[in-house]
DNA sequence: CTTATCTACAACCATTTGGTTGTAGGTTAG
DNA sequence: CTAACCTACAACCAAATGGTTGTAGATAAG
């Protein structure tokens, strides 16, 4: 039962996040600790509106929300999203490891019809 | 044990391929059954060089590999490129759950040092 | 209050991306 | 053998991407 089943955008969206190494980097460390964007900025040898960018990219992607605390955004990462990513994959694997039954199944039937 | 550790670039190529329809639709069909590339491209409303370029970022993803039988080129997965997006997937949810485990011991021990 | 910090947004730029058409060589079927 | 099929590769194009600098408004610290 699947509630709600992510759009072929959305996907698009949501691995292109992935597909970026301070993208990448940004989510670890929000994962790991409360940071606000300008926190994160510190981290990278780039602008800050280079970094904003980025996390408006996660925040598309809906890896992660931002929440106005005074002056500043602090960013949440939205794990159902990374959750969606990877049940991707799983099917993908799935589908992989029906087949190498599959195949096998194929292999034995054919050696038992052998001996005939 | 980590045998071989995927570069960010590695990453970046192999989420990028991901993040396309077309690609993700190409794996999909290619996890099934076995296909050239002109058996694929029959299925797509773009030219044949299109989907030729779709499969080429699948490969530099290491997502296939190009196999040419007489003028036909078949495309196989390697699943182990897909798995290794998900181990990366599967790190970050774990993260995600220790950090949460931790949240809720700190809430814990909180409510213990509470009646003192 | 003034200054410092934080952020949103815009405009710019070089490179990349996802498509196109065209050319040409190799393999297969009849 | 010829025609059909399959592929590689190139050149082109509009849009998107990952960066830049600049402007301006809001919040916080002193």
């Amino acid at each position: 039962m699947v509630v709600d089943k992510p759009s072929e955008a959305d996907l698009d969206r949501l691995f292109q996040a992935f597909a970026d190494r301070t993208r990448r980097d940004i989510l670890t460390r929000a994962l790991n600790a409360e940071y606000s964007v300008s926190e994160l900025a510190a981290h990278y040898a780039m602008s800050f509106a280079a970094v904003q960018k980025h996390v408006a990219v996660l925040e598309r992607a809906s890896l992660v929300t931002k929440e106005k605390r005074g002056r500043e955004q602090i960013v949440r990462v939205q794990v159902e999203a990374l959750r969606r990513a990877r049940r991707l994959l799983d099917e993908y694997e799935k589908v992989w490891r029906d087949r190498a039954d599959r195949i096998a199944d194929i292999l034995t039937e054919g050696m038992k019809g052998q001996p005939k």
